[in-house]
DNA sequence: GTGAAAGCGCTAACAG
DNA sequence: CTGTTAGCGCTTTCAC
């Protein structure tokens, strides 16, 4: 072998020179593209290694418009970075994207959205050209962050039905049935003293499983369930958890609106001498991590979000491939987790 | 205002040509760089607005060699995508890097090298231009990870000692200290039945935690600690303290190498009728998330996991700054974070 | 099938 | 201070 070029950055030209082709030849070999001659590409492949020639991004970008990035757009309400990341949620939505995107020798760029600031630099970042497109993790009701990647005409599908009407792809999940899901298991339990346990008023999933919720309870026969609302921590479940064992002292169910602050609620329940499940039967949602670690293990509503995730990014990566493509919504179904806590 | 350009695409020669000045000109105000005219800048400023340009990424990185994206790549063993992301370490090293880079305008592409092709692909991935450097969070012994980028001159800094010695920078934590204030604190409450739940023995970290914690109880007299192994999940913890309850019936201290097996331990403990911290007591590592959500809570030895992801942010983005650079490491200070648990 | 040549959009000397 | 002029490295018609 010839020894290793010692040259700062070894080109296309310089392969097309040492197999004594031109840059086109070498580029179509590079890419696999066209029919070349046996004899040639051989010679072109041999000289690539011998050069230890890399392919530079940058022009390959320049010329395709294309970047093989997306962003991964996490938007939070105005500074919360250490929440957001410390969600399991975080990690679940980013194994999904990762693995789907990997096969496709794609990768996602982490980007946080929690100010106005925030916002303008994740759709510049797409617009030019850093990325191919967006993935946006939605959350909070007045959340600008759809309406800009719309204006912008930015490819772009959410995490979350965006809660107000924008004509953007999303993927979703059927809260309103998970809600209703928690509630029949509760009242075939024959729990009738019901509470629950809600997330953030502005935040359109944590709304739906409250009303889901209500609703199924009242077709059960119980008008009304009490609520306290929290943020989907933990800590703050807890503290829901003591407001409500002094409004409903015989309470004897409790749905919480996602599976951290259904931990904060078993730790309340324990601190007050109430046993899960014998004395009140405890639910959560989400199917995360954290509610197969308790003790008792929490019985929850399963909502797929790796599954979800991956969807979100196949609906991109189509968006990508067939630009006027109209929106489009994909919805998810939830499933009652039985374990220990219900 | 004229109306907006309906070009397909705005470039600098768009710019140009409205305020009526050179391409230089409109580029030197983009970057804010040299001292242009007040009047030209304003025209161009104005003509910038009235056209809607955004700034091409790839043409500019073609020049500049710069893209201001580091790949953040999480060094898994062969096929542990899901574990890797639900691990809270994941959340916090992102959260770490995210905010450190974020002010600098940069972001981090995320990646995960869980096989030799991935490997590859990370490598690749930065030699094409596509990330100006590499972050790495190794761990396991036989990672070839660092050694493959070593290899390659590519700019990297590595999250944990390399186990092998290579010549790359890198920050970490002194887990021996660690453990041995775990032992101190376990020996000052006066336990002497103690046993350790290791973590995988592949794992440099873990082994310096097991030895640390060996090596501090002996100088308080105790000889011999009972081990068992768990990888890092909460199941493994119970499934080892299961172990060790049977092999030192009489315990009463219990050092777990992290908080998510020291959970796992707490279930055990509690199924087997062992009050924490009466009966025994024991103490966790990395005063992560789950740390907090127990009952009791989990004392613990605190690793700033953020504050060392924001430095080897920090010492990567210097060695870009200047490529000589030697390498360099910083390790960090655990403390006892001291809840109920012990 | 293969090569020549024309850009992709931007920055950075280098003159003026 | 500003404009002119080369490229950065690659893909891609368009002739041969």
């Amino acid at each position: 072998m010839t020894p290793a070029a010692t040259r700062r950055t070894v080109t296309l030209e310089d392969v097309a020179k040492e197999a004594r082709v031109s840059r086109a030849t070498v580029s179509r070999v590079v890419n696999g593209n066209e029919k070349v001659d046996q004899d040639l590409a051989r010679r072109v492949v041999k000289a690539i290694a011998s050069t230890g020639y890399i392919p530079n991004a940058a022009a390959r970008t320049l010329v395709n418009r294309r970047t093989g990035t997306v962003a991964l757009v996490m938007s939070g309400s105005d500074g919360s970075a250490a929440q957001v990341f410390a969600d399991p949620f975080f990690g679940r939505i980013t194994g999904g994207v990762v693995t789907y995107l990997r096969d496709r020798a794609m990768h996602p760029t982490l980007m946080l959205a929690d100010s106005d600031r925030a916002r303008r630099d994740a759709l510049d970042f797409v617009r030019r050209g850093n990325a191919d497109g967006a993935l946006l993790v939605s959350t909070h009701a007045g959340d600008p962050l759809p309406q800009l990647f719309v204006d912008a005409g930015v490819p772009a599908v959410l995490f979350a039905r965006p809660a107000l009407p924008v004509p953007i792809s999303f993927v979703d999940l059927d809260h309103e049935a998970g809600a209703a899901l928690a509630a029949n298991h509760l009242a075939e339990r024959g729990c009738r003293q019901v509470a629950t346990i809600a997330g953030p008023a502005d935040l359109p999933a944590a709304n739906s499983r409250l009303a889901g919720f209500q609703r199924a309870m009242a077709r059960h026969g119980v008008p009304f369930v009490q609520v306290a609302h929290g943020n989907f921590t933990a800590d703050s479940g807890e503290q829901a958890m003591i407001e409500l064992l002094t409004a409903v002292p015989e309470i004897d169910g409790v749905f919480a609106a996602n599976d951290l602050m259904a931990v904060g609620a078993l730790r309340a329940l324990r601190d007050h001498g109430r046993v899960v499940p014998d004395d009140v039967a405890l639910i959560g949602f989400d199917d995360s991590e954290p509610a197969r670690l308790t003790r008792p293990r929490l019985t929850t509503i399963s909502q797929p979000v790796e599954e979800m995730a991956a969807r979100m990014t196949a609906m991109l990566l189509t968006l990508l491939d067939t630009p006027g493509t109209a929106p489009s919504s994909v919805v998810f179904d939830p499933y009652l987790v039985a374990r220990e806590s219900a």
